[in-house]
DNA sequence: AATACCGGCAACCGCGACACG
DNA sequence: TCGTGTCGCGGTTGCCGGTAT
């Protein structure tokens, strides 16, 4: 039994959009705002479904979109971040102002992996070409949802029915299964600091002479507005556990 | 000049997560 | 608690322009 589709397939447009679509598209979300992508078509008189125009608004239209080439700069934190976080593009895309996470992924397809390649890097681990094949530790993801039962049973048993099963031992290959949450600390957060000052997002990344360095001594002020915030990392407020900023595109 | 090949990018598809009744 | 609808994400596809033969 399988999910009905999202639109009448019958009556919407596929392929290219056209100019007056764009421009119809582009009118209605600036009189009525993003949202409700499935009824939005009908009420911009678009024969599109709403997925289409949700994707072509995202990822073309919007007017905060950066277009045009990546900077060096940025590659680094993509990579720097994709080793973090892996195929995790719109996590990426939100550390990334003005860029999508489609346009992110097609960079990192057609560019970036190349780079890395010829950098004797292996993008999908990360590690130098001649290592990766070897012995690899894996970073999962997926392994979250069916970990969940046994991490919520402290004694580390399965314990569905009442029954005790033992929890397996996973396979010894490491499954970090990185989450995102604040550092453990006893009493008051100290904020990510390298000789006496705040590190910024681009700092922490190890991206050097940013131009979008905010904590050079006297520019930006980022140490005394973040004065409340806590451990930056990736520029998370983790103080304040702010991980939704990092999906915010 | 014609054709084949390749790379880049926009768009589509399927699935999981989440919200809501 | 469950079923259904919607949204968002990541992988994949297909078109198009540039380059090589």
């Amino acid at each position: 039994m399988g999910r009905s589709p999202c639109c009448e397939k019958a009556h919407t447009n596929k392929g290219a959009w056209t100019k007056e679509e764009d421009d119809r598209l582009i009118s209605y979300i600036r009189a009525h705002g993003e949202g409700c992508w499935r009824s939005l078509p009908k009420a911009a008189g678009l024969l599109r479904c709403g997925k289409s125009c949700r994707l072509r608004w995202i990822n073309y239209l919007r007017p905060d979109l950066k277009r045009g080439n990546f900077t060096e700069e940025e590659d680094e934190i993509i990579i720097k971040l994709h080793s973090l976080l892996g195929n995790k593009w719109s996590l990426i895309a939100g550390r990334l102002p003005g860029r999508t996470d489609n346009e992110i992924k097609n960079y990192w397809n057609t560019h970036i992996r190349r780079k890395l390649l010829n950098r004797g890097i292996d993008p999908a681990t990360h590690r130098p070409l001649n290592e990766a094949a070897q012995d690899v530790t894996t970073i999962s993801f997926n392994g979250a949802k069916e970990e969940k039962e046994k991490i919520n049973d402290p004694r580390g048993f399965v314990n569905k029915d009442e029954k005790k099963i033992p929890v397996q031992e996973r396979c010894p290959d490491l499954n970090l299964d990185l989450r995102i949450s604040p550092p453990y600390h006893q009493s008051q957060p100290e904020p990510l600091k390298t000789g006496g000052r705040t590190l910024c997002f681009f700092c922490s990344l190890g991206v050097k002479n940013s131009k979008d360095c905010t904590c050079s001594t006297g520019t930006g002020g980022s140490s005394s507005s973040n004065s409340n915030s806590g451990y930056d990392f990736l520029g998370l407020k983790t103080g304040f556990l702010d991980y939704r900023s990092l999906e915010m595109k």
